[in-house]
DNA sequence: GCTTGACCCTGTAGCAGCTACAGGGTGCAG
DNA sequence: CTGCACCCTGTAGCTGCTACAGGGTCAAGC
């Protein structure tokens, strides 16, 4: 007889919050679980297993829907793992764009902030910079 | 007579949604305008500049709360613009981090991509990276 | 005078991805 | 048998919008 536990060990075994596990569930991230004569939900290894990869995905910012596909995809042991590795190169190059967005976002505050020489907030530069002329 | 406009004209002029604007206004973003005998929401060249800086900040990242602090500090003229820049300073702080933690985030996503030699999803290495061993 | 169409109004529900209750049941130790 | 830790369901809240439904307004054209 295998090992089974309730929510709880399965949160601390895991990391993750009881109600992002029942969450998890109805989002069809991972399966309803057997239950016991009590109705409480009773997991296995194999659970741990699984919800520490969708926790790690999720971490590494895979929407949910994309774990989803991921969980999926890893599931077909035989299938050629090429979609995967599309999924994950298309994640990079987010993640890339993003990283580009804030480095720009950053260049402007740094700019902001080195305007800004004391002063009464009536001469404060940074409020210029953060109110976009357009004309006379 | 100074020129006064309904939400589309503003929502042209500043680039910002019509339903946003009224969600700003239930927000405390801008204040409930003057309305006509129509009760149509009239606007001046006032209400353009204060939502551009609202577009703005909101596109450099700051959040709603944050944004309705900018704006009561911006308000104060007299006032030192020391919190100003405290509190810009404090956000690029943010973005910083937040770039540091996507920074990493893509270093794992590049080193999984790379473990990657083709095959089948069972000998894929990708899903290995994802799936955090714990022991024995 | 009447219709068409562009515009405006309020109120509510939806999105992601949780988180936090309320109001109950279970299970075990003392 | 009482107390407490744990579990259950269902629903509402969070941010920052966005998208309706179901109505009213207003100016132009015939």
């Amino acid at each position: 007889m295998k090992t089974q536990f309730t929510i709880g060990k399965l949160a601390t075994a895991t990391g993750v919050n009881i109600e992002t596990i029942r969450y998890y569930e109805r989002a069809g991230l991972i399966a309803p679980p057997a239950r016991t004569d009590g109705n409480y939900r009773t997991y296995g290894e194999a659970d741990i297993t699984r919800l520490r990869f969708v926790k790690r995905t999720r971490d590494l910012g895979f929407t949910l829907e994309q774990v989803r596909a991921l969980l999926g995809l890893s599931d077909q042991r035989e299938r050629d793992c090429g979609t995967i590795d599309a999924m994950v190169i298309e994640h990079l190059a987010e993640v890339d764009r993003k990283i580009a967005d804030l480095t720009a976002l950053r260049r402007e505050l740094a700019d902001a902030v080195a305007s800004c020489e004391g002063g009464t907030v009536a001469e404060c530069r940074i409020l210029e910079t953060f109110s976009p002329t357009v004309g006379s």
